[in-house]
DNA sequence: TCCAAAACGCAATGTTATAACACAATTGTA
DNA sequence: TACAATTGTGTTATAACATTGCGTTTTGGA
């Protein structure tokens, strides 16, 4: 965790075919460390979830996907998306029932999210303070934390600005 | 927030009939005093939540009430959840779409959840110190918390010991 | 007693996720 | 290159979770 890119607001516009390109970059670039198989499905899995900030479900990514000559089952996109959890490229929102690409995957870490209720915009938060003062809460009633689900719903910058505005 | 029963680790041997008492007596006077009816359903989903400290799906409680010889269909127990959450009675679990008994539904607030991936138990632990620190965090990108989602998976005491014990 | 709101019964459907098994592609090895 | 083992994919079916819509019953209050 933790480079210059991940205190970067993604409420915000910013120039998001960069947000992709750097996405797919890594992942390639994990992949061939890791000596695991980018196939097409995965990569193009991945690049759908990228076309944004919002978590994508999985029956979202399937009807894109058959809309482009691929496979069409449910199982063609868990397995890509298991494949994608596994190398820690995206994270699953439990809350959400839905997936969203991880920006820093060369640290393995879990995933905060603040998620906007109005634009359903998800971005992943720095992890190290939150994760450690988690545990140690938990640690206090003897519990060994193994994976943390941490998602905060609300409203973004923007769109607080927005509901202000409508309320005038 | 904040009695002296949240304290208590539920993941070890304690009298849980008293849990049960407890939760059932606290809903039937949340109830009275707010003017909404425990109607036998709802009243048995309840207990039926309260069996264990084990999160339970909407369908296992479907099943045990069908049992029962109450009506069985999905909206049935949907409508009795939906009533117990708007009440804080339960608690949602997203990471596993499962329902577990709130001990102190009196205050209105967010559940935080130790689960236990060995034998299933969901402890709520204290809010506070938690919210404010989230909300903290979330609030340094310009983010206005509305609901907190935070479920830490692991290992309980108990089942740390266990584990230890089948190693040697 | 009558009314309106709340609760419930019921059937169908929508949404998310996995099981099971056959076949194809890839990789490492002889 | 042959060939076995592994990994990835296609396909069908089904499990698990959740909601919609509509009509009937119950309930508490005018
Ligand atoms: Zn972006
Ligand atoms: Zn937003
Ligand atoms: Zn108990
Ligand atoms: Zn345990």
């Amino acid at each position: 965790m933790q480079n210059s890119k991940v205190a970067e607001s993604i409420f915000s516009q910013h120039d998001h075919q960069h947000c992709i390109d750097q996405a797919l970059a890594a992942a390639k670039e994990l992949c061939r460390q890791r000596k695991s198989r980018l196939t097409p499905v995965r990569e193009r899995v991945l690049e759908l979830i990228w076309q944004s900030h919002l978590p994508l479900g999985a029956y979202q990514l399937l009807n894109q996907l058959s809309q482009e000559g691929f496979n069409s089952a449910p199982p063609t996109v868990y397995r890509a998306l298991d494949f994608l959890l596994d190398h820690g490229l995206i994270h699953r929102i439990a809350s959400l029932n839905a997936f969203i690409g991880c920006n820093c995957p060369q640290d393995q870490h879990h995933g905060y999210f603040l998620i906007c209720r109005d634009c359903g915009s998800a971005q992943e938060i720095e992890a190290e303070e939150i994760s450690s003062f988690l545990r140690q809460n938990a640690s206090a009633a003897g519990f060994k934390v193994e994976t943390e689900t941490v998602e905060l719903s609300g409203l973004c910058p923007q769109c607080q600005n927005r509901s202000q505005q409508d309320d005038q």
